[in-house]
DNA sequence: CCATGTGAAGGTATTCACAGCC
DNA sequence: GGCTGTGAATACCTTCACATGG
């Protein structure tokens, strides 16, 4: 295999294979084929060859691909191969919720931090967490965190993300619904939920009539935005 | 202009651009440029009028295009001209979340139902909406409601959105990490959440080192999936 | 002069088909 | 026989540059 350069569009299908690879493994396999993955991600099989063939020649003909070492290789290239911590910044409905969520441990991520504008909200002990006023997020450097979710409205955003910035954070999940300007050195993946139902309607087959546009793709891309 | 089919990149980006003309109309601006929506959104202003010329002439040469009725053609396309009521399964801590979600309101969407399976639950008043028991998504159809959100845990979704499609579902927005099967004339949007945080790291610029691949692309897509 | 709208060029990702190997 | 890995073909989207019109 030639060096390549990984295409976007791959590191963008790499988590959804690295869920498929983990499920696939709490089942007791140890490799798993294209096509098997394929129908399990919901990803064509030649996608995935082609996909994997990028960084390296991990299958045996015949076999399939073995699953500990291709999920060790993929977190790798995602630089999940660390555990990660994380901050929160905003704990209203949304970040409460995402306090309590249990899904960001599979990719060695784990939210260690919390922080709140509101004096009723600071102090409070939340998932383990206890809730520390938002002026202590210039704390986060000196704690190594340098990662952060923001769960903020969206007249708050942008200031909440010039002072994670400044204290050294260097990614940036947004569920605010706007766009937000950072320094270089920082990514933002901005995820309008609301968006994203919105997107829904036009793929839906019409009601009454069938004067529609939208074919039968099966793949699309989302609307987050990475800056 | 000629008939085009709109690209399905585009219709990414619609939903965007729509929440920056909704922004920019509470502004009081009647007429927005290209540049300025671009400034105000992070897409590039030709990447916009390439956008806008898919589906007709709306701009005027040396203004602008007019804010309202290019925002209500958006909307047409995209189907949101009409008030679309959704169905809520699963209320734990992301769905009580997305009960009390602010957002919908601006994309005509609305949520109209609750559901969940733990009698715990059931009867509840979340954000004035009382949660009925999942047995009773059957009766969506008859209720007219064809979209439905869905935050169960990842072994429960199957099965809740088998039930959804029966009840004559036709959209769903699924927060749970896995794929889906549903038949053809059912669409899902995949959401996972830990999935695009996941993504982040590999973004990020190295701590120590400079050896990383990652580029400066300014915009990227995110992971949901839609079948 | 300003800002739109669009052919044409260029780049990137998807899809195919099959050679190569276990 | 089954499954991977990949060059080549295709389709799609982005980007440019400028003609066109208010």
């Amino acid at each position: 295999m030639m060096y390549h350069k990984i295409p976007d569009e791959t590191v963008r299908r790499l988590p959804i294979y690295l869920r498929g690879l983990m499920v696939s493994a709490d089942q007791g396999h140890e490799h798993i084929s294209s096509q098997a993955l394929a129908d399990f991600v919901g990803v064509q099989s030649w996608q995935i060859r082609k996909d994997f063939s990028y960084f390296g020649d991990f299958g045996t003909r015949g076999v399939g691909y073995p699953i500990g070492k291709l999920a060790r290789e993929i977190r790798r290239i995602l630089r999940l191969d660390v555990i990660r911590r994380a901050a929160l910044v905003g704990v209203g409905d949304l970040g409460s919720a995402l306090l309590a969520y249990p899904g960001f441990g599979g990719y060695g991520l784990e939210i260690v931090a919390a922080f709140d504008i509101d004096p009723e909200k600071v102090g409070r002990l939340i998932n383990g967490i206890r809730v520390e006023d938002s002026s202590q997020v210039d704390t986060l450097g000196e704690r190594g965190i340098s990662l952060a979710i923001v769960a903020v409205p969206r007249t708050e955003a942008q200031s909440t993300i010039d002072r994670l910035a400044e204290a050294g954070v260097r990614g940036i999940l947004n569920f605010a619904p706007c766009k937000v300007a950072v320094p270089g050195r920082v990514k933002v993946i901005t995820l309008d939920i609301a968006m994203e139902l919105a997107r829904l309607p036009y793929y839906m087959p019409a009601e009454g009539s069938s004067e529609h546009p939208p074919g039968g793709q099966q793949e699309l891309a989302a609307g987050s935005i990475v800056t």
